[in-house]
RNA sequence: GGCUCUAUAGCUCAGUCGGUAGAGCAAGGGACUGAAAAUCCCUGUGUCGCUGGUUCGAUUCCCGCUGGAGCCA
């Protein structure tokens, strides 16, 4: 069976320093698995790895889109197989690496998305009437203000698709490494990175998007992003924006760790931020056993 | 130094005509199959500053103390 490494965990941890010097010792190649660093521009504020850090390590799936197109969990699970395969056939080791939990889920498991075209036509019922029109089908745990879960539900009965399975099998030997810290450390670590984005052009990046009138799906829901743009619309002071941009960020790590411990089977590995190195050898020591295993 | 106000959740504050308390924000927990950095659901965490008094019973009333704010000197 193919093996594949996943480097997840919360926003902050270190993902993308390990993920680098892991690749280093086990000859890998390094696949995205960031929602948000597909996009070409969105640079700063998504923390993405720069040119001179990725020390000769092949980097996949990055600034693939333009910042106007609509990316998806269904386009990612396609490109993140095809790497995953040319990168052990050229026998390196493939390291997905990200805080995009569903992204890893369904690039690595049996996740079956319907192969027709996704509508979205029932604009004009209520979230009541879709809740009522779902039922008439079969029975669902969806929340009535859930609205968008609600017209992805009855997209799928409208299109015959096929309902959610429960049994979800890995497609590859999988080993996740999940990086992890105490909730206190973490949160002042993502405060701290927040303001090094200010500090390393963040209002310029978001600026110029603002400037261009770009208001796409990327730019509305990235953190960083969105805050900005309320800023520049002056709705609010930079001071809270910036507030917003951390508070933000700091749900969005619990979201992370919620998802990560119930939906995926995640080997943790607490940080030492005093010595970095020797989590490296940590995870790599254990990494070693599960490559040479068959 | 004198007078007045004030002390309740992590923060800002409300409240109890005496029966151990509640809002906003922050926070915690959870869900998750084509927007996932998204979209939703649930939850009040408290020596009511400290000490004594009155009382069956005090966070509430009274004395004192301490911290904070203001006014007058």
């Amino acid at each position: 069976m193919k093996k594949v490494i996943v480097i997840t965990g919360p926003t902050g941890v270190g993902k993308t320093k390990l993920s680098v010097m892991l690749a280093k010792k086990i000859n890998g190649e390094i696949i995205n698995a960031d929602s948000m660093q597909v996009y070409k521009g969105l640079d700063i504020g998504t923390a993405k790895i720069k040119e001179e850090e990725k020390m000769g390590i092949p980097h996949h799936l990055f600034d693939i889109k333009d910042v106007h197109d609509n990316y998806t969990i269904y386009d990612y699970q396609k490109d993140a197989r095809i790497k995953i395969d040319e990168i052990i056939k050229r026998d390196h080791v493939p390291i997905l690496v990200g805080g995009s939990g569903l992204y890893i889920k369904a690039a690595l498991y049996d996740y079956r998305f319907n192969e027709e075209e996704y509508h979205c036509e029932f604009d004009d019922l209520s979230n009541e009437e879709i809740l009522n029109e779902i039922k008439k089908h079969h029975d669902t745990d969806i929340h009535v203000n859930n609205r968008k879960r609600l017209i992805r539900e009855l997209n799928k009965i409208k299109n015959n698709s096929i309902n959610k399975t429960n049994i979800m099998e890995p497609l590859y030997d999988i080993k996740v490494i999940g990086l992890t810290t105490d909730r206190e450390k973490l949160y002042n670590i993502i405060n701290k990175r927040v303001d090094i984005m200010v500090n390393e052009g963040l209002l310029n990046e978001v600026e110029n998007l603002f400037n261009q009138n770009i208001y796409s799906k990327a730019i509305m829901t990235g953190i960083g992003y969105k805050e900005l743009y309320k800023y520049f619309n002056k709705e609010i002071s930079l001071e809270d924006s910036i507030n917003l941009i951390k508070k933000n960020s700091r749900n969005f790590a619990k979201r992370q760790y919620t998802f990560f411990l119930h939906q995926m089977n995640v080997n943790w590995y607490h940080v030492d931020f005093s010595d970095f190195n020797k989590t490296v050898e940590d995870v790599y020591h254990d990494i070693k056993d599960f490559l040479v295993n068959k």
